[in-house]
DNA sequence: GTCTATACGATGATAGAC
DNA sequence: GTCTATCATCGTATAGAC
């Protein structure tokens, strides 16, 4: 299947079965979802013998895993650059919070609205969140720590003074939160009546971010501004 | 099955088959999740026939909407009468935005660390947030649409002169930020350092609150409150 | 109206030949 | 590495007993 031709020589491969699984099955999780999508139907679309994805991956848990880390690395990568500037910028003074919260944002919300077959995949990582199973023990030390231990110390520097437990707190609702918008769409549009549109991502990230730091500064530091 | 005794008395019927079905389906649910629970696994826990819960609901979905409607009436039963304890304390004053976002919390944290066989249930609470399909239309006229319609306009007199759009847009990331503590376990101890016990929903409610508080004024009024 | 017995098609996974 | 064949299990549907 994957030889084009009967000759010896060496057969432009476009693309190896590996990739074109990935592919077909993050193009297809993101219009359907998990659940929705068979494996069979990814190895029909990517015209790949069902138990390829069996021998290239162990299950269709470690498959959507797989997915999931191809698209999350780059975006991980992205924000620690700009966390990099941010840092850059402020010298010795404390971050800001702000563009903290802003170098984490940027690159998912970026994903959100980008071309063509990926633009509905940031739902799959809204889901990703609250989905059951060990997905986490696996991922986690992955794709997660590296930006954790990155970001964690920034939070602190930004909000110098705040003990560590409620930055933690407010870290988890912060990313409740932008999992929430990520994963849902028409939830948004009732709540606000209809103004406000899901799939503008300009309009989303200065109101995450003011939302996220008037949080993260209630919980951590000021309590009472009271109205 | 049903039939305790054979005589013409009427029988003790201590359970229906159909409550049968939603209790043990609860508990699973619970435990495992939806996916991860099949029908054979909660008739075989229910004593009762795998066709049943086809007559009685039509489908696994179906099952799950009316176990997750059989819970949530009462909590929003419940945050409508926190509510009305609120305005009426209130007078007409404004509405103290804590109060009116405790009302709308702490029904759903009291499920969380309630009795026995129900105490993983908000966990699915969380994930049905996330979930895809069209539940939301189904179940959202039921269950939501009356507590929005109540607690729209408490926000709006909590927050008096902020705009309907970026009061829906703080709604919508509190949800998620709710949702998310509800769903998720391993995250938070680990974004806290093992500092903070996320089954201890005394310590979540005040920090809920305060970060949605925060959060709420900061995307609606007075943005730069700047460190 | 309630419930049971039984069957159907599709799924994720696996073993073994090439 | 790849493919065919096969497996147990899943959600669902139906015919018929009480």
């Amino acid at each position: 299947m994957n030889q084009a031709f009967d000759t010896d020589e060496a057969p432009i491969r476009v693309t190896e079965t590996k990739d074109r699984i990935l592919d077909s099955a993050e193009k297809l999780f993101s219009e359907h979802g998990f659940a929705a999508t068979s494996l069979r139907q990814i190895t029909t679309e990517a015209a790949v013998n069902l138990a390829a994805v069996n021998y290239h991956f162990q299950s269709k848990e470690s498959l959507i895993l797989a997915v999931l880390l191809r698209k999350l690395e780059p975006i991980n990568q992205r924000r620690l650059e700009l966390l990099d500037e941010v840092e850059a910028e402020a010298g010795d003074d404390p971050l800001s919070l702000e563009a903290v919260l802003g170098a984490f944002l940027l690159p998912v919300l970026e994903a959100k609205d980008s071309r063509v077959q990926l633009c509905n995949f940031p739902r799959l990582m809204g889901r990703m969140y609250t989905e059951p199973g060990d997905w986490m023990l696996r991922i986690f030390p992955q794709a997660f720590a590296p930006v954790l231990a990155r970001f964690q110390p920034a939070f602190r520097r930004a909000m110098p003074g705040a003990e560590i437990e409620e930055i933690g707190w407010g870290m988890h609702f912060s990313i409740g939160a932008m999992a929430h918008y990520l994963a849902g769409g028409a939830l948004l549009k009732t709540v606000t009546m209809g103004m406000a549109d899901p799939s503008d991502t300009a309009a989303a990230l200065p109101r995450l971010v003011a939302y996220m730091a008037g949080g993260l500064r209630a919980i951590t530091g000021q309590k009472e501004i009271s109205q």
